[in-house]
Parts: structure tokens; sequence; C-alpha cells
DNA sequence: CGTATAGTTGATTAGTATCAACGCTAGTGG
DNA sequence: CCACTAGCGTTGATACTAATCAACTATACG
């Protein structure tokens, strides 16, 4: 199992390098199609903003942990970000992957109930609750937008239990690459080179693995010439149609 | 793997046996509190009533299946439902089991993510996703509680991954069992001996594994004193607290 | 250029799946 | 009313996938 802990052991600040000041998002015009700004009028964009904080934050900065009390909601403009659980003993499961335009921090009362962690240098938004709430019923779009958001990573996670508790590490891997792959396009990133921004353990610890089984695995259909590996952190999906009934469980080779 | 397919292969009618007039639920005390009826106004409640079917269907019937057209969202008001997900070769992940007060059949345009099956004889509160999102914006209260719940969803599908990705079998039982007793205490039920109304193979599907693994498994805790089995279908928690601690994995015996 | 970290590959083990047989329970028909 | 049968659950023997342990290589960083 995995005894990585987070890599951030400072007290929780997540202020620092929060400015309120700081420019917008830089790669505005598609993160505000998928963000949760998405749909809104002028005025209400203006409203939530007044109510916003941006921040730069570097690659591996722990954003809040698990149990921490929920005071922010959070939308990624630029950058990467990884979800994670622990067990007491160190075992981890990362619960999710958010990219441009992906929300997280949602909780009830009882704090949050993973870990947050930037993978990249990543460019956040930030949200009180707290403003949120007292909003609430002003910017109908906005709840709209959000609900519809969370039953999106509701049916994410849904997928992502199917994958957990059924599919082999072949089939594991082969769906993790094509969920990078689409989500890559819908950012406008072409879908073959696909950029893996996260490390083999983190990729482990997505899946339900070890680094070892995903290494070998990697390899494995390397060579069976489905995906092909130029440089680290980058896949190349050459058959791409393989890939996909692997995905889906075509269990015979 | 498991190849077992839905018990019920009839075209999909839900809407025999649902009839508009037949009486609300029974145990509606509990239910109101906990159902995403709760919180709203008389008036609300009226209105909400005029757009609801109800529906008392036999057990291991089929409500809707992954992929039909979602046209509408259902509630439990008095029984028990479960909801999987199937690979094409009919390996199957069981994603919930609900009970008395949950809500399910939210979707997004590309149809039910998932089969609704009864697991025991249910009654459910039907509603049209259309007229539903037709009086959006005149109950802010039941989106509010709708969008609350959803939260809650994926929170517990964020466990589920913890559970499946990185437990052992032990660890998942243990998982399990608490679960279930805990909800039964929302419902006003003893903790203790906890009514199991799913099959092995149902629960051996929920929690990654196989028919085989739970029932040795359930045989194991029992050596441990840490459970009992009275009655198929039933369990008494001998030792909450050395279940709590394998539930968290505390991996040394 | 040297060191630390991430990733790959190999050998072995372990946990769970698979295959198989058997017992129990409940429903059925004589 | 009771034997019969079907399906569910349990238990045992064996197989296999992925984990663990270990060594080595490649890459990044100071």
């Amino acid at each position: 199992m995995n005894l990585m802990p987070p890599l951030d052991f400072e007290a929780p600040k997540a202020d620092r390098d929060i400015d309120p000041a700081a420019p917008p998002c830089r790669n505005c015009d598609v993160v505000r199609e998928i963000a949760f700004c998405a749909d809104l009028s002028a005025d209400e964009i203006k409203r939530l903003a007044s109510v916003r904080c941006h921040a730069q934050l570097p690659a591996h900065f722990t954003i809040f942990r698990e149990g921490d009390r929920a005071e922010h909601v959070y939308s990624v403009s630029h950058g990467a970000v990884k979800l994670y659980k622990l067990l007491s003993d160190g075992r981890r499961q990362i619960i999710g992957f958010l990219f441009s335009g992906d929300m997280f921090g949602l909780a009830l009362d009882d704090g949050y109930a993973y870990t947050a962690e930037t993978l990249v240098a990543t460019q956040l938004c930030r949200f009180t609750h707290r403003k949120l709430d007292a909003m609430q019923g002003q910017m109908p779009r906005l709840e709209r937008r959000m609900f519809t958001m969370t039953v999106k990573d509701l049916m994410s996670a849904q997928e992502q239990m199917l994958l957990l508790g059924r599919k082999t590490a072949r089939e594991k891997v082969a769906t993790f690459l094509l969920k990078l792959s689409r989500r890559a396009q819908v950012q406008g990133l072409p879908a073959s080179p696909v950029a893996l921004p996260m490390s083999r353990a983190d990729i482990a610890d997505y899946l339900g693995l070890t680094i070892e089984t995903v290494s070998r695995t990697f390899t494995q259909l390397k060579k069976d010439g489905i995906i092909g590996l130029p440089a680290s952190g980058h896949v190349v999906l050459t058959d791409e149609a393989g890939l996909k009934e692997l995905a889906e469980g075509a269990s015979a080779a």
C-alpha cells in the first residue's frame, strides 16, 4: 500500500499566495464556457466577482486538508488539482483529478471530506461558502449550475466505482487514458498526445493499483501497440479503438 | 465475475403499478424528515404533491435501466432499492443501496447512468423532471434540498471509492455493516440486529468482491466474535468498536 | 558531475477469484 | 402433510492477478 503523506506539511495557510487584487484567469475564453461562471448574466458575473479571490499556487501545494473547516469553494482557472482521502495507516485513494473549469470544496458541516493539492502550478478562484449562501436565491442560474456540476461529479464517481470494483488493471489504465484524452479535448487540446501531469503514484492511487502495476501495464500496452510513451509525462493513443474496447471490458484479448 | 442479468426482462413499463390515486407513504413521519420533501412549507408540499405519483412495486422489480431516457426522479417512501452499472460481459457494480427518504434518478441528457431495481416490496414517489424543471425558481427550498442531498450522495460515493480501491475484504465488510447499522438508526431502527435485505451476490457486487469471499468474511468475523449471524438476513454487531477499528483500517489484528 | 527521486523490471508472495461440492431453506406438488 | 426440487449460502481446493520486496535505470536538480 501507499505510505505517501501529503507533500506539504506546513500549517494549512491557504491565504498565503491568495491576493484579491490578482488578475483574472488567463485562458478565460475556454474556462468561462465550462466553469461554474458559465451561463451567468453580466450582472451576475459582476456580483460573483465581488466575492471572489484569485490565487496563483505552486505545484504540490496543499490547498486544504480532509477535516479542515470548509470555508471556501474553489474553481480551477488554470492548472491541475488532485483530491484524495487517506486511511489511518497511510493508504490513499485519489478521488479525482481536476482541470480548468472544475469546481471543488463543497462540504456539509463536517469539514472537507478530502484533501486538495495542486499537481502543477495552478491558478484558482476562491469563494467563501458564507458569502455564496448569503446570495442564495439571488442568483438562481449559479445555483443551478453548481447543482448540475455536482450531478456530473456524482455520475463520474459512479463510473469510477465500476472501475475500482470490477475492472482489471489493464482496463483501469485504458479507461484512465481515455478519460484524460476526452478531458483534454474539452479544453480544446488535441486528443492524442495526452499530458500526464501526475506521477505514477498518483495514477496508482487513483486506480486502486500499485506504482509497479501501473508501470508494467503502461509497458504492456506499449508493447501491444495500443499506446506510445514518447516522453515521461506524455502518452500517445495509437489505437484509440483498441483502448475503448479494453475500457468497456471486452474481456478477451 | 458476476453474470447476473437484471431479474426482470420485460419491456421497461415503469407505469405499470403506478397509480396516481394511491395513498401517500406509510411511515411518513420519519420519511418527511429525511426525504427531499423535508424543509418545505405547506404550500410547497401541496404544489409538489400535484406533480407526484405513488407506486407500490414488488420485490426484484426493475424501475428503469441504464440508458433509458431519464424522465423521472424518485424518492423511496418505504422499502429498499439498489442501483447498479454493468460491463458488457456482465460484471456488475452496485453503486448504492437506497432506503426510506433516499432520492434517485437524477441524470443529464444522456439517460439514466445506472439501473434501478427494488430489493423488497417498495413504495416510491415519482416526479417528472419536466414538471420539476417547470417549477424551477418557484421552490428554492426544494432545489436547495435536492442539491444538498446530491452533495451527500457524492461524498458517500467518494467514501465508497476509498473502500473499493484501498480496503481489504475484511475492512470492506466491516465498513458495509457499520454503514447499514447507521442507516437503520436514521430510520429510528435499532443499531444492532441489522437487517440485510440484499443477497450475498448484491453485497459482493457492492463491495467489489465475490460471493464466496463475502461469505467467508462473514464466517470469519463471526468466529472472531465481532458479529453474530442469528438468522439469514440479519447480523448482530457484537463488537461495534472492533468493527469501527477494522473499517478505519487499523491494519494489524 | 553527483545525488536524490521517479520510474522500470524481475522474483516471489499473498489475497482474492475461480472451480467444485455440499448443506440449508423455502417453495411446490403429489 | 411431507418428499422433492431449486436457489442461496457455505466450505474446500486450486489458480491467478496484482502486491510486495528488491534491484536497477533514467531523469531532474543542485
